[in-house]
RNA sequence: GGGCAAAUACCAGAGUGGCCAAAUGGAGCAGACUGUAAAUCUGCUGGCUUACGCCUUCGGUGGUUCGAAUCCAUCUUUGCCCA
């Protein structure tokens, strides 16, 4: 007697999609036809503070199906990419215990990538190496750091985007720690997952999401974005509050532009944030693509997978 | 009715005789992406062309000139001022 469906490994359902596009409703009604849960990969709902402006799920929807990754972090935290992909998997692997089907679901697409193919193990740099980097980008400028990185890692100079100071001081932070260079930690391999990996994109004509854009941000309006914002002003320099939404209002507040204008703008942000999510997820073959709308067809598509 | 100023590409706005298809910024479009990624960065943005290049543009028309977005005349529109 052997039971067949415990020999499949568990199945991970990957909602991805542009901001705006609704993945939240989706994602709720796949989490109650399964039985599951879900798991957030949104790098902006992670922080406790920032309900409105990141259309995080309502505690309503989370009463109604557990959610996991939202609202945990302070906007103080120190978080990455690697830190998601860490604490994501931990939970998945609970999850798969008792359910055989969990849901992804979120728009940070480098969060997705570190779930369902992983990045290399990099180690986290130390506040000491940062600063030490950022003063010698600040003092000697980019050109310097380039310069700088010829030299210690010539292979990682050859293929970087010179002009990137995100990239070159990230990479010249791996050297100054480890002695080693950063190449030498970029494997670039496709890790193994214990489950199967079902990846479900969203997408609608442009028009029709950059409506959805425009009303959402009204929305937020009258659900108190200003507010929120007001709240965590006094975190303004701080990562988690370089987003869209909360950047245009804390101008507002530093009256540099009016309300209508920054709320132009947190709009039109938003749009060309999608866009670039779009960008994105076009390279990505696995995903298969349909109108939130087409529910009958989602659910069809994965039932044929399972 | 009179006087003055302005009209530049999607928008704003430089350019005031050749180096101008026209700075710069914004917007738009496309793209890159392995550690703060809602971040950061790149390219394109009059037409045709892979490109060299060619063609049509700087409110309209007509001039001056080897050559005009730039000078002149005139018309139109807009803004301001005086009546």
């Amino acid at each position: 007697m052997i039971d067949n469906s415990q020999l499949q490994p568990p199945i991970l359902i990957v909602l991805i999609g542009p901001t705006g596009v609704g993945k939240t409703e989706l994602s709720l009604k796949l989490a109650e036809n399964y039985h599951t849960c879900i798991v957030s990969a949104d790098s902006r709902q992670l922080y406790k503070d920032l309900r409105i402006g990141t259309a995080a799920p309502t505690s309503e929807q989370q009463a109604h199906v557990k959610h996991y990754l939202v609202g945990n972090l302070k906007l103080t935290d120190y978080y990455s990419a690697a830190r998601y992909e860490t604490e994501a998997l931990n939970i998945l692997e609970k999850l798969f215990f008792t359910k055989n089907i969990v849901i992804l679901t979120g728009g940070s697409m480098m969060y997705i990538d570190a779930i369902c193919k992983g990045i290399d193990d990099i180690p986290t740099i130390d506040q000491e190496t940062r600063q030490t980097v950022m003063q010698k980008y600040e003092q000697d400028g980019l050109d310097y750091l380039c310069a700088e990185l010829h030299l210690l890692d010539p292979e990682y100079y050859k293929i970087v985007d010179l002009k990137n100071p995100k990239r070159i001081i990230h990479a010249l932070e791996i050297c100054y720690m480890t002695g080693k260079t950063y190449t030498s930690f970029r494997s670039g391999k496709k890790k193994k997952r214990p489950f199967r990996i079902i990846k479900i994109g969203l997408k609608r004509d442009r028009e029709e999401l950059y409506q959805r854009i425009n009303d959402r941000v009204d929305q937020m309006m009258k659900d108190g974005l200003l507010e929120e914002a007001r709240l965590v002003y006094p975190f303004k320099t701080l990562n988690s509050l370089n987003t869209v939404g909360y950047k245009e209002l804390f101008k507002y507040l530093d009256k540099e532009w009016d309300l209508p204008f920054a709320m132009e703008k947190i709009k039109q942000n938003s749009r060309i944030y999608s866009r670039k999510q779009m960008t994105w997820f076009k390279r990505d073959q696995e995903i298969r693509w349909f109108h939130p709308k087409q529910e009958n067809e989602i659910l069809a598509y994965i039932q044929q997978l399972l």
